[in-house]
DNA sequence: ACAGGGTAGTCAAGTTACTTGACCAATATC
DNA sequence: GATATTGGTCAAGTAACTTGACTACCCTGT
């Protein structure tokens, strides 16, 4: 592939990256989930299954774990989430979402589905599940986190 | 598409979105560029072809104009760019790219055209192509610009 | 031709999301 | 049981933004 087409290539996925945080941002507003940025989106997605330490939070972030502390300080005081004490370390204590941190995931997903389903309405259901396939096998294990 | 699925494509863009910015400027800081972060890549790009006000790039990057010219001063003062008089707006100033910022602009090319390689490793080129078709008929014309 | 409003850019100050550094308590290692 | 390691927080500093105020210049209409 030449250098022109890596570029577009590079382009048209930084832009869809964009747009689709963007979208589900904004959709999550629209949901009436407001003092939330696209980074808690971040945070929510590690927390969602069984809850994670603070340390957890910062590597997945790729931030400093007192920089993560903050943002579960903000995340406690907003009611999307509450600090736990761990059943197995004294030390860690487990962060895990509330039922408002719950209801907030719940959107953003819904959010996501919105807007995927934009881009099923350009390519089709078909391609759009070979994008997905595609994107899977080069970017299989990422930590989804904001990198710029 | 169901809303798992959807959650699924969109772990995948933006897992590779992440890992592609952190390619590019790796490879743009293995090159001998340092002191850059990757939103101003962004300015790079708006800037690359035939220079750009400060109005036009704070529009580009999607912040305010004081910031983009804070953004400018400090291109300015590393020797990437320069602030040329408008030829036809006594008002504005066209920032151009030094010939130490057309360098830096050809180091970030090559190292996506190595990150997009890696790629085709894995997907081929045929299906590398139809990846890149398809995220330009979602994202035609989108800002690149860092939204989160 | 010049008055009024809009636009390009900068200066100054404030905000915020991070960072580095120091520290304590609990745990693993030997 | 001494020692090093890990989980977490407190405190202070930094850097990339923001909002607000201002000047210089352009454009239109009468």
């Amino acid at each position: 592939m030449q250098n022109s087409e890596a570029m577009a290539l590079s382009a048209a996925l930084l832009a869809a990256a964009g747009e689709l945080t963007q979208r589900i941002h904004g959709g999550v507003v629209a949901r009436g989930f407001e003092g939330l940025r696209p980074a808690h989106g971040f945070a929510f997605a590690r927390l969602a299954p069984d809850g994670a330490t603070v340390t957890d939070l910062a590597a997945h972030l790729g931030m400093t774990k007192q920089a993560a502390s903050q943002l579960v300080d903000e995340l406690v005081r907003k009611g999307y989430a509450e600090r736990r004490p761990h059943p197995a370390d004294a030390r860690a204590r487990l962060v895990v979402l509330t039922g408002s941190g719950w209801a907030c995931t719940r959107a953003a997903e819904a959010a996501a589905a919105e807007a995927v389903r934009a881009w099923a309405d350009v390519l089709g259901e078909s391609e759009l599940r070979a994008l997905r396939d595609r994107l899977l096998r080069v970017a299989p294990n990422g930590p989804v986190r904001p990198a710029w």
